[in-house]
DNA sequence: AAATATTATTTGTCTGACAAATTAAATAAC
DNA sequence: GTTATTTAATTTGTCAGACAAATAATATTT
């Protein structure tokens, strides 16, 4: 009874108790363990049936800030930062926009270690860097094979000691090698033309930086590594203004 | 009838409709905008409830995976990648060790733009980021006005161009005022000591140097501009072994 | 033909029910 | 009296059916 008609403009009750419950766990200072009213309880205390209780809880559930044993009931629990992101991290399902984006956060977020790296690099690290670079054949014009590839800079962002930077590393493989597989006509030429100019580096080049302590040079040689994604990513842009002018309606 | 009885492990049927809803949109190839059956359609062509399957698709509605208008049906709508945070960035339920994490994340993806930075600043930005600086009052210590400090940080991620990396920014602000706000006590005195050894980098300092277009002295500006988050860190974290050997048990 | 009224469809919400699991309590066995 | 077994109670997971509200599609009226 006491329907509430607020929703006026597609804010479901559903949405409302999501916050509410939210807000109810901060004003009562639950913390990670703590145990959580039962649905019924809840469906009292919030006025609303069953079943919105549960839609709102299925989602903190999703997200990983509340979880449910059978019969225990419910319990507060650390969600993973980047947890929700994995859902959303299918590049079917992402615009172009977003992907290149990502593709440069990636970029953005390896060069900013450098200085985190060289402070924290052993030399184990090194030895193990060492054996991924000599089992990585590169293929040809700077391309890896995946496994190599990924190995060598997932251990890049594991000597931050950052859990959350390798997560995240993680979370945006699959956008790396869709991107690259995608998109493997633009970014050829752009690799054979880097190749002719010298300006490629390979594993090995950055592993010599890591090896010798050079910061600087590291961080440009990184730099000079990424430049086919910055090349390609301008020149897809100009691509893509072609096209629209070409066709105008589309 | 036929219930399935797969949920031995907690895996509920929710769970598995949320997977096969998304398996779905992929094996489809639906891009953006694209209708999807509405709930009855799913629910009899899952073999499901009805409310399973709207626990699922509220789940895939809260990650703006699907947006529904009342009676239109529902639809794809692309997510935004970092939507899912929005929800879990909440400090006060994120551990300390996650919390530091964000605090290493914001560092090193302000580091890592330098070069962006220094590739796309126009004399506007230097403009704008001038008129920021003017307004803000740095209240004593490298502390600033927490609007100013807002105000050109943002600054610098928008000239990147990456909505994403911005909108990052956004996300985790309220992670860094929460952590200057509850550990002020550890913040002061390392700032008070920085201070005395002249090792306090000012916005102002750090404008100077994008105007000089000076961009490895900008980059060895800002990692001194955050050393005091590094300091802390370290500090946090030697104060809280030693708290653990104090007492053992907790 | 245009404006209005009706109908059908779809999401949002409510209510009630049962299953499964598991903890807590009660009973039986030693 | 203590331990093992059985029973009961509780809570989440799932199902089923109903109605409201909004709106697109259709039919009706002017």
């Amino acid at each position: 009874m006491e329907r509430l008609k607020i929703q006026n403009n597609s804010v479901t009750l559903v949405d409302q108790v999501e916050d509410k419950l939210l807000s109810y766990f901060r004003e009562k200072d639950l913390r990670k363990g703590d145990a959580i009213p039962n649905e019924m309880e809840l469906t009292v205390s919030l006025g609303v049936s069953r079943s919105v209780v549960r839609e709102a809880l299925s989602r903190l559930k999703m997200m990983g800030i509340v979880e449910t044993r059978t019969r225990r009931g419910m319990i507060l629990s650390e969600p993973s930062l980047l947890g929700g992101m994995k859902r959303v991290v299918d590049p079917r399902i992402l615009s172009e926009d977003t992907l290149f984006d990502i593709l440069g956060f990636r970029i953005v977020l390896e060069i900013g270690i450098c200085s985190e790296i060289f402070r924290k690099i052993t030399p184990a690290d090194i030895d193990s860097l060492e054996e991924i670079v000599n089992v990585g054949i590169m293929y040809e014009n700077n391309e890896y094979a995946p496994f190599s590839e990924f190995a060598f800079h997932a251990k890049l962002y594991k000597i931050t000691g950052n859990k959350t930077i390798a997560e995240f590393q993680n979370i945006i493989h699959p956008v790396m090698t869709f991107v690259k597989d995608k998109f493997q006509e633009f970014l050829a030429p752009i690799n054979i033309q880097l190749k002719e100019e010298g300006r490629i580096v390979t594993h090995q080049d950055l592993l010599q930086y890591l090896k010798d302590g050079d910061e600087d040079g590291y961080r440009k040689a990184l730099e000079e590594h990424f430049e086919v994604y910055r090349i390609f990513v301008n020149r897809k842009n100009e691509y893509n203004a072609a096209m629209k002018n070409g066709k105008d309606n589309d």
